[in-house]
DNA sequence: TTGAAAGCGCTAACAA
DNA sequence: TTGTTAGCGCTTTCAA
């Protein structure tokens, strides 16, 4: 069954003009008479006129909207950033199309091709977990496709990216359960080939080095999955508490892992849990809550996707090919709960 | 800059074939040699020809894309009905286009009637908590736009629906709680007038009844912002706390009302925080991280979105207008926290 | 100031 | 089996 339309030809025949007059009424063209243009404009708003987007976009070439591509719009740090995104993005007219991987590789791919053939004007991707061949983004981009990376970026494309300060935030997280006097402190993190992984495995090494405390391999654990799967979490937490020395703390590198890798530690023994210290990256707004507490390295998740608009918007914008990019990093904040 | 692209007549210029028939060729269309057939597949393949959408949209008169209105994505329930909704949208080839209200009103009608004017063949609505009046759906619905709510519905509107069996999860939740022993059992709800705010109610009450326990008005908190702001939770809870028979169970009848009451108690009177039993509607993931903790009603988001979507498709795909409408209810679970 | 006509990419009825 | 043509809704030269 069709939905029913009223197009700018009903208009020209109602009011005995042609479509040329009336489309130049409606855009508020100059060289048109005062009069006629008040005949249109009343009449149209009379019928309740709204113009056909999908003709605008072929005539012009471009739709008005944006692609997202995020792992989860479940995890808040995500959600939140789909929020600031949109803020930006509707302000400017522009539709946003929000797409998931969940952390799949090949989802990704799929999702990105989708949105790439023509509907959308510009794309925001943060790299799914799986994710170690960027060559086809690169493709997209270098045929002119205007593309912004936030959180998760590709190191070998270039263009504009916006990322919180993951090392300092992970350095400060470290540093804070050494103050609290922990030396043996585990670190769960993302897949290794991530820019964010080695950015906050960095600040975490080089806390522990700050004071003189040694990096224990056997304490890193990468999780492929980045703890959408919590059978994971629960096999790195056994391997941990298999350790003939127990890490007392953690400091873990996202939304999921923080929280994954508390439930696991409940699962596996329920009394250590209660022991032992957990400091990580989580935009969760309920961490209040949690017990044993969670001291929380928060993103500014909502500016972030701001920025990563704002830059990606310019870029559809610009009347000439960019060559100079920037990358934009953002300050995290620690939220200490005892 | 424009986004380079390869059209139908690129591949006819290059084949010295007409586009009508490489248009037939590439939708394996039946009166067509399967010689030209494969030579136009390959070489479409070779260069990676992909169909512009939007010519395709304007020419089939639909977009292969379905709105969806919800909001807030950082929501526990909405964002696993929103995995539901893509599940089954993209198995079908359809796009999904997210928006979110806040709770607002007029942000929803500056949603829907963005989405309407023709960019989407079909709407996924849960409404806001602020909206009284659906008139404005119910034209569109009545023009011809196929629109299925999910979880908050419109009761005046007549098309499919699909809900939790919201009576029988607050029944469940609230005798749950009498069971344990309580007789003072406070109520958080949504705005009066929302679907859900009534059904859920009407649970919590008939429970007190078969127990022979007084409904008390005053233990029945309206939030009118859903849970949204902080400081409204915060004062209801300072409103019970001031009562002379201060409430010792909680039922919340919403994700942000369960968790958002457990942090104003914890605020307020952190000892008596303790004390206190909640249950209530939450799809949260790390609801075993709460303490004090949280009975669970949890809804089947993901088979709701699921169920919503198929409907909508099939009102969106069926060749005569529908005039039969159904509602789905499915059951809540649920899930006891000690 | 207005209208006629072409064209955005694609499909489909009609002709050959 | 293939090509020609018109048309989806709209904007924009070009002519009048």
């Amino acid at each position: 069954m069709k939905f029913e339309t009223i197009t700018i030809k009903d208009i020209a025949k109602a009011l005995g003009l042609s479509t040329s007059t009336v489309s130049r009424a409606l855009r508020g063209g100059y060289e048109i008479s005062d009069e006629t243009k008040r005949i249109v404009l009343e009449y149209a708003e009379k019928i309740n006129y709204r113009p056909n987007p999908i003709a605008l976009s072929l005539k012009e070439r471009r739709s008005y909207s944006i692609g997202v591509v995020v792992c989860e719009i479940a995890n808040n740090f995500f959600s939140q950033a789909i929020n600031g995104i949109e803020s930006i993005a509707y302000g400017a007219g522009y539709h946003v199309i929000i797409t998931q991987s969940n952390e799949s590789y090949e989802r990704e791919i799929s999702n990105v091709q989708h949105l790439a053939s023509r509907s959308v004007d510009g794309l925001l991707i943060s790299l799914s977990s799986e994710s170690a061949d960027n060559s086809y983004i690169k493709n997209l981009h270098d045929k002119g496709l205007p593309i912004v990376f936030f959180d998760r970026v590709a190191k070998e494309i270039e263009t504009h990216k916006v990322i919180a300060n993951n090392f300092k935030g992970s350095f400060e997280a470290t540093e804070y359960l050494i103050k609290l006097g922990h030396t043996k402190i585990a670190h769960f993190t993302n897949p290794e080939h991530l820019s964010i992984t080695s950015e906050r495995l960095d600040g975490y090494r080089t806390a522990l080095n700050k004071y003189n405390i040694p990096f224990d391999e056997r304490y890193v654990k990468y999780c492929q999955h980045g703890g959408m799967i919590q059978e994971e979490l629960d096999n790195a937490v056994g391997e941990l508490l298999n350790l003939e020395e127990r890490p007392l703390a953690i400091f873990a590198a996202q939304d999921k892992l923080s929280t994954g890798c508390l439930m696991a530690f409940k699962n596996h023994d329920p009394e250590f849990a209660s022991k032992i210290k957990i400091a990580g990256f989580t935009n969760s707004g309920v961490v209040d809550l949690f017990s044993p507490p969670i001291t929380a390295v928060r993103q500014p998740a909502f500016e972030m996707g701001q920025v990563a608009t704002q830059l990606l918007i310019k870029l559809i914008e610009s009347k000439y090919p960019v060559t100079e990019f920037e990358t934009r990093m953002l300050d995290t904040e620690l939220i200490i709960k005892h």
